[in-house]
DNA sequence: CATGAATGAGGATTCATTCAT
DNA sequence: TATGAATGAATCCTCATTCAT
């Protein structure tokens, strides 16, 4: 028991470590090394945990984005109305990128950058799906403009990993009522006009 | 004079070869050896025109961002009325964004990972200034939401770098109608209204 | 005895696997860890029966030198006649370095290279007195020339090492008659000449 | 001029480093940084001359290869007589395994370990030839027994090795009568006798 | 006895940068 | 100005060996 436990600690200190440095500076300025100091660990460990350092940052992509998707699901249920359900999804989003920011910035740079391999990528995607099912019955009851859902995810979610990169740069710091008009601005972009 | 414009040749291929490679493979997977050799000079020469290889980078960011900016403004004049004018930039900085898509990739790269420096960042984001100033009157006409710039960047034109990389990664394709759609989307997400 | 008994196949286990592997990797290029997986225990295990790395190769070398001169001469008799006795010396030991042709490869590959100390080189040397000491009765009765033992080993035996080498690596395949004619050429290059 | 020249001169120091480490340690046992050390360059210049440890092992097999059979073969005339030309290479070949035994021993090592990948072996090979052309000659005129070229090498050349390296091993030491009984044998082992 | 997790030391290789020409 | 050879420092990764269980 005790066992098991300690190697899911070093695990996922290898992975904090990871996503921390690797936002600092970027994947291949981020030797195994530095990872493994601050992970606690002797570098050798990490590869007892991971095949390689390209297996290291998928691994560490595939948990950040499967957190990230349950969290903004969380509280989802697939009956409410499309216009509600989607509140919720993009506020619980937002409150993910704005908060737990070292994740949603490594995600973003993850998605920027040909950092992780097209497999572990594809993976990421897959969680996604509910909130293309929601878009799917937003278009057919023409709540939502009739769109890809490419063009609905750069208009309405897009926006806020920008957000989150200048507020982590320290740029600019958005409260309730901003956030309150991002969202605004995202329904704006997506809903259908009457 | 052929002396000249030969130093200038070199300096454009050095950077054109920057940007592929960066592009293909990321800052620090590009080693300066393939930038030379894609440049047909030798290492050694890279460093007669650049300082190193951090200086190499910035001085490519700025001058794609600058002819990024150019290519933007090119056909604007600050006296049209707002709506026109935001048009007019918005479809020439995707006609930037998804035709000379190299270039546009590479500046989304710099602009989501700590490759530049902070200095050469801000140099960047100067010659934004004529949009800045359009917004700003279009703030007071009261046909823009009175959003931060940041706010307005965030859902009017960050969208089409997103759309550009998925484009480039091949998954979507954009057409003119989409692109009309696109654009509607954009100008929803910030117009103030009625 | 059960006990026991395990714990010898454990130690052949990984006496064999230590044949194998060096064979067909070298030394150097055979982990402990592989090892320790091919005779089905942990790495650590091998130190229960091992010193280390250089004590579990020299071992290997010992036993393997040992099985080899017991094979060579177990059929024989220090009375026989040299003649009948060196024919008999040389076909079993052919017999083993053809037949057990991983093993030999083995012997080949220690006698050949710095990968065995000096100390067991000397101790898996002294098996072979039988031999010598027929080649000391061969000289005095006239029947052998008068050469050191080294030079008779090179031209009677050694060859023995080569063939099997390269019938290892596929380049032949010596039957009946070509041993035989083997045979012939070892003991027309140390026989006296009447 | 210069500068060819002392390309060469780094290359010659790196093979002959290799040779001597190879030698001493064998090949796994020799770290790349060892060679760089000896041969007076920095590690990073070994790759400017070879691509790899295993590139660079190859080529010193080949490069040795080469010269031993130059000088076994640099007075031999095709058009000898078998007896004559054969005592003649013979002596060549013992020469240069006794006196060059650092090369020579690279070569045992060689041969006798998977150190060197199929092609380079064969690549070494070659230059074998005028030998077996002899041979060839000395079958056809009743000369030599007919025996298959491996058998002949095993028994009147192979022997040499094992005489240079017991010798290197300080175990012997062989004079002009002790080179002429050995030349003796090897040419009693392959003779067709009357 | 047996283990598997852990590691420090070391090895092959790469790369930004320099320097003699 | 231009170069290509040279390099030291760093990086990823491996492995013999140990230790807590």
């Amino acid at each position: 028991m005790a066992k098991l436990q300690k190697s899911i600690d070093k695990r996922n200190a290898l992975i904090k470590a990871t996503i921390e440095l690797v936002n600092n500076n970027g994947f291949h300025a981020t030797p195994m090394s530095k990872i493994a100091k601050m992970a606690n660990v002797s570098p050798a460990t990490i590869y007892l945990y991971f095949e390689n350092k390209q297996d290291l940052v998928n691994q560490t992509y595939i948990e950040v984005k499967a957190e990230y998707t349950k969290y903004a699901f969380k509280t989802y249920d697939k009956n409410m109305p499309v216009k509600a359900g989607f509140e919720l999804i993009w506020k619980r989003i937002a409150d993910f990128k704005l908060k737990e920011c070292e994740n949603a910035m490594f995600l973003a740079q993850c998605d920027n950058t040909p950092m992780i391999d097209a497999h572990s990528r594809q993976e990421g995607i897959k969680h996604l799906q509910p909130l293309l099912d929601l878009w799917e019955r937003g278009r057919q009851e023409g709540i939502i403009k009739p769109l890809s859902n490419y063009l609905l995810y750069a208009y309405s979610i897009n926006p806020l990993s920008f957000l989150m990169i200048i507020q982590k740069r320290g740029d600019i710091q958005l409260n309730k009522v901003q956030l309150e008009e991002a969202y605004q601005s995202a329904w704006s972009s997506i809903k259908q006009c009457e």
